[in-house]
DNA sequence: GGTTGAAATGATATGATATATCATTATTTA
DNA sequence: TAAATAATGATATATCATATCATTTCAACC
């Protein structure tokens, strides 16, 4: 389903992760691997059997919950806090710097876009709540609905 | 910890569920009286919690769930995707008609504030998101943060 | 008022998501 | 190579949520 070089974007991962002194080690380069195969997010059981059937081997949920935290960290991946489900970054082969990422996500097939909001919105929006006295920490917007080609199958 | 007559509150709850041809039963409004008094969102397990300590009464967690459906659909109570808790709507007494909610999370003390983006800024989001050819559901958002009185104690 | 049907609630089991903790293995660094 | 640190494994358990069938309550009708 990918429409991008998975190992193109797995190099350029690992690149960033030695920039940054983080250890991408091969059991969490192959759970990112696993999300940028996948065609929708995934909850960490998901992960760990996708795992199993990729590799051939075992791996307990408690280490892909912990490895999933390690590609968070380093941008790698996101957590949809409304699905608890997590995805790849969609932006880890650009060069641009990651903005705080926005979702689209369908509920009718489960994909999910990762989009740029119009930064102007963004920055009124995190005005607005500024004037209500609030200090956002990162406006990560999960925003739901359907998507194009679900809408086109009524 | 309400600066609102929860009973107040309760009446219109009440009058609201009438015109919509709703149920109230007493349970149902037992549990919206536990998240009016609440002083931060609640999980199913705490309402029901909260419900024995309030009524000296058990409640099955499942009738809790279901309690929590009913008053969700007729717009007295939101649930937050983000930390999987519950909480009063905010507009429950308010005469104007209900808008899509939007949250301010305090991460440091968990507390809520329900706030009514302006509606130009919401407008311009949604446009903005069906440029993406999306349509979408319901906008709620849910941004973490640092409330006014948690910054203080910095 | 009693009967009946529908809605609400209870009881029980189980699935799904997530974290705590201690043991073991691998890697870095001196 | 030894010691220190980081990563992973193993196990247990907490937390969130739903499926399903039984029972009770309530409204409507005769």
């Amino acid at each position: 389903m990918a429409t991008f070089d998975v190992d193109n974007v797995l190099q350029q991962a690992e690149r960033s992760c030695v920039e940054h002194g983080a250890r991408l080690t091969s059991k969490r380069k192959h759970i990112l691997e696993v999300l940028l195969k996948a065609e929708a997010p995934r909850s960490a059981y998901e992960i760990a059997e996708l795992y199993r059937q990729q590799t051939d081997e075992n791996i307990p949920v408690m280490s892909v919950y912990r490895m999933l935290d390690f590609l968070m960290q380093n941008s790698l991946v996101h957590k949809l806090a409304s699905n608890n489900k997590f995805i790849a970054c969609a932006h880890i082969a650009c060069s641009h710097s990651h903005q705080t990422p926005q979702f689209l996500i369908c509920d009718k097939c489960q994909q999910v876009r990762e989009i740029g909001v119009d930064k102007q919105l963004i920055h009124a929006l995190e005005e607005s709540i500024e004037n209500n006295h609030f200090q956002l920490n990162s406006p990560q917007l999960e925003l739901h609905g359907v998507c194009e080609s679900c809408q086109k199958q009524h």
